[in-house]
DNA sequence: GTGAGCTTGTGAAAGAAATCCCAAAGGCCA
DNA sequence: TGGCCTTTGGGATTTCTTTCACAAGCTCAC
């Protein structure tokens, strides 16, 4: 479901003190309905108490179960251009459970160099010895051009869910999610919208 | 409509050659269904050969037009971080229509410099007379704390369309869209269809 | 204990979106 | 010119989502 990661993000952001949360308050700050937000969560077969509401850390820890994130993911973001190395230096992701292990570039004058606490590391890495930690996430920030070769190898070696940065579909098997983040296409949408305002 | 950016973004991928094109390969590139092409561009009033499909020119324009940039759109950038650089670095944004005119930083050590073609002006800049080109559009790159002090001052001073980066929700008036790029909640979104594959 | 006051959970209604399906229509070739 | 092939356009249907509305259930104060 999509709305699960913004009730997620509300529910950190809260004041530890804040315990419990009625449906109405989690609506409002997910742009929904206070209903919407019962069978949201009645679908994941979590319950609140009626006259009450919801507990703050159990509804935290049913929502991360769901989405698959009850550990901390490791991800390795693959491009050291100016996004790659945007992204590892990108506190916010350590701060949501996701953990940038690795970093990877095909440029010889990248690799060895460090951005923040991470090393680059040759993209060939990926198969052989040198590769010292496993991950199942991958963040693609290479150019358009590579995108799909590079997604392939990445394939190959096991990783399951790919966030695509580069403007191009990659065509992957059935077994891996990927995940689209084009941001002219963002700035699209927001045009469309913006163009139909009061 | 959600879809008409991704159509665009093949149509403009294609090789000149290619004048006509159908609803199923438009579906296949868009990942939906032929008759589901069909009803979206009967709803923008566009209409195709039947035997043949539809010209390939022609529903550019049109779909340049409904999305409200069929000319090219003025965008700044607020915040010189990682991200703001990165962003202002990208030429995938000039490529589909969006210029980046301006950075905007409020660290005096950063203003005045260049990151690539565009020198970083003092946030104050919005207001006065240093102000050269006006935009309608701005990408929220600063961090979280300061994203809604910077959105109202944008909204101020006539920015239409906000794109933000920042992990928070922006509150601006009606006459005002935003749109949310969490990467934190991609990766969750990610993860929850990752744990769900065959 | 008991009643007042909230808030949940869900059946039913309304609304939106996707899909099916096929008649209609244009082009192409013989 | 006429028939075949292809693909659109849109009525009808199904499926999915959102919203309404209210009984049920829990807590707290007295």
């Amino acid at each position: 479901m999509v709305r699960l990661p913004r009730y997620l993000r509300l529910l950190e952001d809260l004041e530890a003190a804040h315990d419990v949360i009625s449906s109405e308050e989690l609506a409002e700050a997910a742009g929904a309905n206070a209903a919407n937000v019962r069978r949201d969560l009645s679908h994941i077969d979590f319950h609140g108490v009626r006259g009450i509401g919801y507990s703050v850390p159990e509804l935290k820890m049913r929502i991360r179960q769901e989405l698959g994130i009850a550990d901390r993911q490791r991800v390795a973001i693959v491009g050291a251009g100016n996004l790659g190395r945007a992204l590892a230096n990108y506190g916010g992701l350590g701060k949501r459970g996701f953990d940038v292990i690795a970093l990877y570039d095909t440029d010889t004058r990248k690799i060895g160099t460090k951005v923040g606490e991470i090393t680059i590391q040759d993209l060939e890495c990926l198969d052989g010895d040198c590769r010292d930690k496993s991950f199942e996430i991958a963040i693609l920030a290479v150019p358009a051009v590579a995108a799909q070769q590079v997604a392939e190898r990445l394939v190959e070696h096991g990783v399951r869910s790919i966030l695509n940065f580069p403007p191009v579909n990659v065509n992957v098997p059935a077994t891996v999610s990927v995940r689209q983040v084009d941001l002219s296409m963002e700035l699209q949408v927001l045009s469309y919208y913006g163009s139909r305002l009061p």
